[in-house]
DNA sequence: ATCATTTCTTAAACTACTTTATCTTATTGA
DNA sequence: TCAATAAGATAAAGTAGTTTAAGAAATGAT
């Protein structure tokens, strides 16, 4: 199946050799799953990192409310995980979901620790995909706190406009943490203002 | 100077020998800011990961209004930095200042990149912590979605309640996301509640 | 084409939190 | 030790965003 597409991600940080990318496709697993489909549960291990060759998946929690909260939306050459559980594999907060059918690339924990082991380089590529994601989240958590969300759904639509013409309007909401119905008067505000 | 709480920090996450123990104790600057110093100033690039010996630091962003959000307070075993900043070596979104007299132990970029080729292990390390500083800033994202003021207070408190103490309430306000004078209701509400 | 379901819009009432302003209480330093 | 400054408390008025409810539009299955 299609490895070629994390191949060339992988590239733009490490070069690989071809017997280093034979180990490589060796220990991952390829899959595709269908529009509605979840990699991952809250209260399950996560027992995989996954990276998004096609489609479209959301990381959410459900809170005691039963509100839904996206973390993220990870469309091709994007990562999705829990985190926090796979490292610990203690069960997950999250949810993963299809929003489209999807096809990945997963990494389970211990392809991951062989990897790390037979091509040093690999451990390099993670450690600087994790170092742009944690920069990635630390800038979510400034723009949450001093943008309003205006403001942060016109960051969200430059930055990500791929992704919003893929998914439904409440989950964008969901994901800049307002309601629906805001969101709703919000664009409205800027179809006016043009 | 001292290194030795670095070292067991690493320690529990690889075992390094007394010879890599060496590389690394000649890769590192030790240094005293006093209270109110910058490590950095926004604008500035990020030049050093700083791991904090004693004392505390605060990293934080000045909005457009000229208003304080703070990402995070470093204390003892902590990390402070701005990664986007350091990973692309671009001016810098944060500020970082010393609330206290602090110790700190740190690394340049160059240092870094030589640690990783001459320690393999130390990579492995960094991606460890880059792991948990992820998973903890996209549960902090959560959070701030889907939980009250008063709740994020709370877990504040408990969380972290050796940095508490050491830094004004206004801060731990900015640290929440909210004004001082909120703060001040909620510490009321909760003292009436017991 | 048509019915059912999901998604989006609008609007009024409501609430969590901010703003502004004034006052009190700690800290700091000469 | 006393003034100066920083930090915290209180309260009234204001606002960004939520809730509730009802209807319109789009989408999908048959």
């Amino acid at each position: 199946m299609k490895i070629k597409p994390l191949l060339s991600y992988i590239q733009k940080f490490v070069d690989l050799t071809e017997e280093e990318q034979l180990i490589l496709a060796s220990n991952v697993i390829c899959r595709k799953y269908l529009k509605g489909q979840y990699l991952l549960q809250q209260g399950d291990v996560c027992k995989y990192q996954c990276f998004v060759i096609s489609g479209c998946v959301k990381t959410y929690f459900i809170d005691d409310e039963g509100q839904e909260h996206i973390m993220m939306f990870s469309i091709e050459d994007w990562w999705a995980a829990d985190m926090s559980s796979f490292i610990t594999q203690t069960p997950a907060d999250f949810n993963i979901q299809c929003l489209q059918n999807t096809e990945l690339i997963m990494f389970s924990n211990d392809a991951l620790k062989d990897l790390y082991l037979q091509i040093p380089k690999f451990e390099s590529f993670f450690r600087q995909i994790l170092e742009r994601g944690l920069a990635a989240s630390q800038k979510r958590v400034i723009r949450n706190f001093s943008l309003t969300a205006k403001e942060r759904y016109l960051y969200f639509r430059n930055q990500y406009p791929k992704t919003e013409q893929r998914i439904p309007q409440y989950m964008v909401a969901s994901y800049l943490g307002i309601t629906k119905e805001f969101l709703s008067k919000i664009k409205n505000q800027l179809a006016i203002e043009d």
